[in-house]
DNA sequence: CTCCTTGTGTCAACCGATTGATACAAGGTC
DNA sequence: GACCTTGTATCAATCGGTTGACACAAGGAG
């Protein structure tokens, strides 16, 4: 099971961009251990409404970046070795920009954290 | 005086959206104070290597956003006041945003909670 | 008022990203 | 071997961002 890949349509870096960088989370911090497989190009291209060469050259900058391996036939799967530039920082990253932009709004840290808990799906 | 701007070719993010960005960090952190005149449209641009409606299109965002005051022949400053009325919805969206990439690194609440706190500037 | 500055608007042209379709190549399974 | 899956490649067409140039409008300073 792959986690759910989302798109912002407001945000104005192409798609395949988008879809690289949450890749290079998702491997970088684990998620998506070495030898697990990326989901096939049209399945991720019908799922997120992309056509497959955008996904494609998603999948093609991440081979050139060595985090992934690219086969015909046997799909594309995290490579074996782990080049962590940003590995653990990865969620750090996210709640710095968060904490920027809430800041930026005015909101306190108290704000910040009962948005966040409102934002957070159940489960 | 102001800041270093800069702009990653290497980011495939159109350039007025990446100076918009940076601007949003300057204003939002208090680099430029409200009232700070932001650089003319031509010496920013000729800095940057960028043509005139290109960093106009950024400045244009950013009033749309209320962070920015233009006026033809007076420049264009920060404003004075914060953006209230759009303060609550918009922190919720960035909560959420915040909370979706914490979930596809795999993050419960308290952990992405924990993350915010420590990336909170004292303060 | 005059002149300079500065933001705004328009234009044609180019380039990169995306689409949708099609065809092809190579691994996996039977 | 045949067959399905999957990545790769190409194509014309569309769309948005960018450029460079030019004209215009409005505030500031003398």
């Amino acid at each position: 099971m792959t986690p759910a890949l989302r798109l912002d349509a407001d945000d104005p870096t192409p798609p395949y961009e988008q879809l690289r960088r949450q890749f290079v989370d998702l491997i970088g911090s684990g998620v998506l251990p070495p030898g697990e497989r990326l989901p096939p190009l049209r399945q991720l291209a019908g799922d997120l409404g992309l056509a497959v060469g955008t996904v494609a050259r998603t999948y093609r900058e991440l081979e050139a970046a060595g985090l992934v391996r690219s086969r015909r036939g046997g799909g594309t799967r995290v490579t074996r070795d782990v080049p962590p530039p940003e590995a653990g920082p990865a969620l750090d990253r996210h709640a710095t920009a968060y904490a920027r932009q809430a800041r930026l709004l005015g909101a306190d840290l108290e704000a910040a954290v009962t948005a966040l808990r409102r934002s957070w799906p159940a489960g």
